[in-house]
DNA sequence: CAAGACGTTTTATATATATCAAACTGAATC
DNA sequence: GATTCAGTTTGATATATATAAAACGTCTTG
């Protein structure tokens, strides 16, 4: 990942309401996230749900929304009038790896002679 | 962790110029930085080469170095007129593992009556 | 103790951004 | 088609912050 990209993803994450965002989404709260009804594969969380549980208007909640977005940490489906967000795996995990690799060298052993 | 730290965490990380001294101090270049004689355990690295990477004013380094160690991710020793700068590598882990936990949660399976 | 060296703190300023109201867009419904 | 509904975008504003100059504190050295 390059260094733009990990810098806005750990300034999307770097705000309450987002890092709340994130984690509603990664609950997945049963009652307001739309699943496929064969198998129950989760489309995502209703906006109005977010919005409900952010406590913020409904601009507020969008834009932050769209940093989320913009950053790759989630998707957008739209369904009729509806929108339904969920988490993208895959941005979480190239930041996670990002800052694994700040974690302290293991010691370079130099044998002796 | 609670939120607010992990915010701080965050928002220390989220910006171009403190993630670069975050990944100096990961690798510890062995010119800068202070050692113990006998074992080779590093101290820290000297704030005058971090001033030289960054490019920036000793202020705003300083500055920036204050917002990490705020948020326990790095640890600075005096020496003398000297100040070393290391990582606090508990502060990453922590921050490591609260993001782990909001990876998409493993599919609860209810088995069939 | 005086002078210099190395950072830090204070102060000022310009930019970024979190928030909401108002206006807008696209979809469903009458 | 007109109206309503569910969000989004735009515009305005207040707060946060990245930056550096100036002033300061502290340690070393003459």
């Amino acid at each position: 990942m390059n260094e733009k990209l990990a810098v806005a993803r750990l300034k999307a994450l770097a705000d309450p309401a987002r890092l709340k965002l994130v984690r509603i989404l990664a609950d997945l709260p049963d009652e307001h996230t739309l699943r496929d009804e064969r198998c129950g594969t989760a489309y995502g969380v209703c906006f109005c749900h977010l919005e409900d549980r952010l406590g913020l208007s409904a601009p507020t909640v969008s834009h932050h929304l769209k940093v989320l977005r913009e950053a790759g940490l989630i998707e957008a489906i739209r369904a009729g009038r509806w929108t339904y967000y969920r988490l993208n795996p895959a941005g979480l995990n190239g930041l996670l790896q990002e800052l694994a690799e700040l974690q302290p060298k293991p010691i370079r052993l130099e044998l002796a002679q």
